[in-house]
DNA sequence: TGCCATGTTAAACT
DNA sequence: GAGTTTAACATGGC
C-alpha cells in the first residue's frame, strides 16, 4: 500500500477524525503513547507517503514502509504488529507494522510541500530546478528521490518512464528540455490515475510495464534490471524507450 | 518452501 | 569524511 496515491486514499478515510478527542490510545510503537488520550486531532495531512496526525503539542508520523496496513472502525485482534491505535467515539484507526513517531515543531517548516506530487501547491517549476542541479543523476533515482517526487514510489516509476519512452538509465543531464517536462508532468499524471485507479480496485490492470514480460507497444520482451544507485527493480523495452547519450 | 517486493534508515564498509 | 554497500525491519503473495 505505500506509494504517494494509496496515503491519499488512507488520509481520505480518516478525516472524519479530524477534531474529534482521542478517548484511549495503544500500540507498541517506542513512543510516548501515554500522552495521547484526551487530546483533540486538530489536523490529519499527507506528504508523499506518510501521514501526519496532528494533535495539540506535537503530531504523530507515520510511514508504512513496504509492509504497513491499517484498519479503520474495524474490531482489531491483539496482534504483536499493532504499532498504534486511536479510538474515538465515532470509530477507531489501528497501524500494523509501520514507522510510527513523534515530531515538534512546524511541519510546514520540516517538508516542502510543493514537492509532493499529489498536492494541490505541486510546483513543478521548483522540480524541474532541483533536477536541474543533479544531472549525474539516472532518471530512474530521480524518480524515487523524495526530495524531488514526494509520493512516487516504484511502480509509478516505471509505469511513467514507459509512458515517456525514456530509459530508466538515462542521466537527466542528458535528457532534453522537452522530455524533462513530460517527466514532471506524468510523474504527477499517472499518480492521480494510480489514485483513481487504486480506488477503484483495479490499480494492476492497467499496468503497462510493471511487472511485465512484453512490451505492448512492440511485443518484444522487457527487460528487467536493477537499476541506478537505488537498486529498484526496473521493467522497460530497449526498443520503445530511450537513452539520451 | 523459499524468494521476493509498492520502502527507509542506520550501521558497516571502502 | 564522503560515498557506497549491506543489514535490518517484518508481512504476504506466488
Amino acid at each position: 500500500m505505500p506509494e504517494g496515491p494509496s496515503i491519499v486514499i488512507f488520509k481520505e478515510a480518516v478525516q472524519q477524525f479530524k477534531g474529534k478527542k482521542i478517548k484511549m490510545a495503544c500500540g507498541n510503537a517506542r513512543i510516548d503513547i501515554g500522552s495521547f488520550a484526551g487530546q483533540k486531532i486538530q489536523d490529519i495531512r499527507s506528504w508523499g507517503k506518510q501521514i501526519f496526525i496532528c494533535l495539540e503539542n506535537i503530531t504523530i508520523r507515520v510511514h508504512f514502509l513496504l509492509f504497513g496496513s491499517y484498519s479503520i472502525n474495524e474490531q482489531t485482534k491483539p496482534d504483536k504488529s499493532r504499532r498504534l491505535g486511536l479510538v474515538f467515539s465515532n470509530g477507531s484507526v489501528y497501524f500494523y507494522t509501520c514507522s510510527v513517531s513523534v515530531i515538534e515543531g512546524d511541519l510546514d517548516a520540516l517538508y516542502d510541500w510543493e514537492a509532493d506530487v499529489l498536492s494541490d501547491v505541486w510546483n513543478a517549476a521548483r522540480a524541474r530546478k532541483k533536477l536541474k542541479s543533479m544531472p549525474e543523476t539516472m532518471v530512474c533515482d530521480a524518480l524515487l528521490d523524495q526530495q524531488v517526487f514526494s509520493g512516487v514510489g516504484n511502480i509509478i516509476k516505471n509505469e511513467v518512464l514507459y509512458r515517456i519512452r525514456l530509459h530508466p538509465e538515462t542521466m537527466l543531464g542528458k535528457i532534453p528540455p522537452r522530455k524533462i517536462t513530460e517527466l514532471i508532468t506524468e510523474a504527477r499524471n499517472y499518480s492521480f490515475d494510480f489514485l483513481k485507479w487504486k480506488k477503484a480496485f483495479e490499480l494492476k490492470k492497467h499496468w503497462l510495464a510493471h511487472t511485465k514480460k512484453i512490451c505492448p507497444r512492440c511485443n518484444l520482451p522487457f527487460i528487467k534490471k536493477h537499476c541506478g544507485k537505488t537498486h529498484r527493480r526496473s521493467f522497460f523495452c530497449e526498443n520503445c524507450q530511450v537513452k539520451y547519450h
